[in-house]
DNA sequence: GTCATAACCGGACCAGGGTCCGTTTCTATT
DNA sequence: AATAGAAACGGACCCTGGTCCGGTTATGAC
């Protein structure tokens, strides 16, 4: 038997073969164009395909479905979303007080969400792919923000009941259907923490 | 010309015709019992087609598409939670006060749509058709009772809040994902409504 | 340079949602 | 009973997501 000649050390940079990196990138400019050319209505597999000039089997191999590869266009969004949080200027970034903190996350999250809904959309069901480590990201910091802001209680659960109202379907429906302006939802959900954060007269 | 020789009397019963009507009811107990035998997954428009002994066409004039049949099997139960808290018994009901009344109707609201999950996520979509005027009648109920709790704010955005967290995707995660106990959930959600109906300390 | 192998490629193929339009069937009227 | 016209029917058709497998190509070993 033979060796893996590189054996994937630490596991970090998957080896990929170089046509495939080649591919990749091509069919990610390729999507990425369509998106802002024509919307993600516009981005179907065939015309990713061909536009990269591929064939439509590739695209499947690389994204698994078409969920995946919308996720894959947020990715980059998603990790300077993250990046602000990590280590960006306060009120987003650490060197804020939390509860200023987690007022200036949800109008981030918020705005994001809405300028980023088609595809959002597109992406939900991705398997497990972005999915879960994008949302377990934020969950994990409203988390964090609760525990430093003293709060009592079922801390995950408190953090899901914060981040349910900023999901997608939600803020579409309030925004497009019932009219709402954005700096009113903002303005609810700041009063929401308020009164998570306060906890219940009687504990 | 010739007017229309049954004009729609406060336009309840739209008229039907009778073979629209005898084709609708077989579509709808096909669908259902494609439902409960094989699962939502099986519910193809074809599928349901063939065993209602009609055309493809058909299926899609009544139903418009694929989430409007799902929206109308959903119908039912949807008609039965609406009656039980409009004059079922307490604490679901009108004989039991605001509180008990609010906690009752999340632990109900959490419980039918974990129950009816697929169904619910098959029928998202549904233009206008279901998917609106159910959120519409349970966010009407939680602001009504926001009011009758002397909540003070925007009561619409509490209301938002508080519906949130029960929706199908969130539940999924946390039941399916998580492992999380509905129990648990539920009690989290009980939590969340004494810190939303108690306020922020500083008003 | 040559080779073996595994990864990759691509397009033919399938299934299911949704549309369209010529044909059939119902209903009210005479 | 006959008729006209509207409504409903149904299946052929298209589009797109997703699968599959025979052929191609990059890569490390020798």
């Amino acid at each position: 038997m033979t060796e893996p000649e590189l054996l994937p050390i630490l596991g970090q940079p998957v080896p990929e073969r170089r046509d495939a990196a080649r591919n990749r990138d091509a069919l990610m400019c390729a999507a990425a164009r369509l998106v802002d050319s024509c919307g993600v209505e516009a981005v179907t597999m065939d015309a990713v395909a061909e536009a990269a000039g591929v064939g439509k089997g590739t695209v499947f191999r690389r994204f698994g479905n078409r969920a995946g590869l919308m996720a894959r266009l947020l990715d980059e969004s998603e990790a300077a979303f993250q990046a602000s949080v990590i280590s960006g200027p306060p009120p987003l970034g650490p060197d804020a007080p939390p509860y200023e903190r987690l007022i200036a996350f949800g109008r981030a999250r918020l705005t994001s969400n809405l300028a980023n809904a088609d595809l959002l959309l597109a992406a939900s069901g991705a398997d497990t792919g972005r999915s879960y480590a994008a949302y377990s990201f934020t969950a994990t910091h409203v988390r964090y923000l609760l525990g430093q802001l003293g709060v009592r209680g079922d801390i995950a659960l408190l953090a899901t009941a914060l981040l349910a109202p900023l999901e997608v379907p939600i803020l579409r429906q309030q925004v497009n259907i019932e009219q709402m302006d954005v700096e009113r939802i903002v303005a609810g959900w700041e009063d929401l923490v308020g009164r998570v954060v306060s906890g219940p007269v009687t504990p």
